[in-house]
DNA sequence: GCATTGCGTCAGTCACGACTTACGGTAAGT
DNA sequence: ACTTACCGTAAGTCGTGACTGACGCAATGC
């Protein structure tokens, strides 16, 4: 299930921060590690996150490594919550539809 | 930050599994504890961050409580994704033009 | 009134994950 | 070749969260 990973990727808060980053403008790790609080390793460990849950893509540049936008997490996570978008739109369309009988009924 | 609150509550998997019962269709917590391998307490505290994250909407039902799906973290989690979906496109599109580029100027 | 059912909460345990420092390895500059 | 810049990984620490059993409380049934 790859949606779990990419929730369990935007769960924590400094990951997040990284992500909008190379969502942003491809970046590099010095260059993230530099707008960020934590340590370059613990940017390395969160880009890895990240990679697995298939929210950012990694290319060599020399030696350097930028990191992008990969669309294949946030295509997972959004076909994820589609499948109960129709059905929270349903309940409320019943319930609207139940509470306006109600209306009716009461006069 | 919502959105925050909903990707951490869909991280874990137990809690997924909730959620996704919820929505099928309002339950109560007994009916849940049943149709998972944790314990009652534990659906108790679960329902308590999907709560929380605005994924469900509990009400009372005489001495039980029933949990139903609430759209509002859904549209959170929603509204996040769509902020750098537009990009993921724009990017792709770019990518997409160059490589045409490059195609054009092999020949 | 008393027992029962259905839940929430508290206290404690335990595993996991976020973070740091230290290290090693690769690519470019001189 | 030597240094420098850039990065990933290993080892270890520490906080947090997922879980259980015990307890207390409100609502229903007899």
């Amino acid at each position: 299930m790859l949606s779990g990973a990419v929730f369990t990727a935007l769960a924590d808060a400094t990951r997040r921060q990284i992500f909008e980053l190379v969502a942003a403008s491809p970046r590099s790790v010095a260059d993230l590690a530099d707008r960020v609080t934590v340590s370059r390793p613990a940017v390395s460990q969160h880009l890895r996150v990240l990679k697995d849950a298939r929210l950012v893509s990694d290319r060599a540049d020399g030696t350097r490594r930028v990191y992008a936008l990969d669309d294949r997490g946030l295509r997972a996570a959004r076909g994820y919550l589609e499948r109960f978008w129709d059905r929270a739109l349903h309940d409320f369309k019943q319930v609207a539809e139940a509470a306006a009988r109600d209306e009716r009924n009461r006069r």
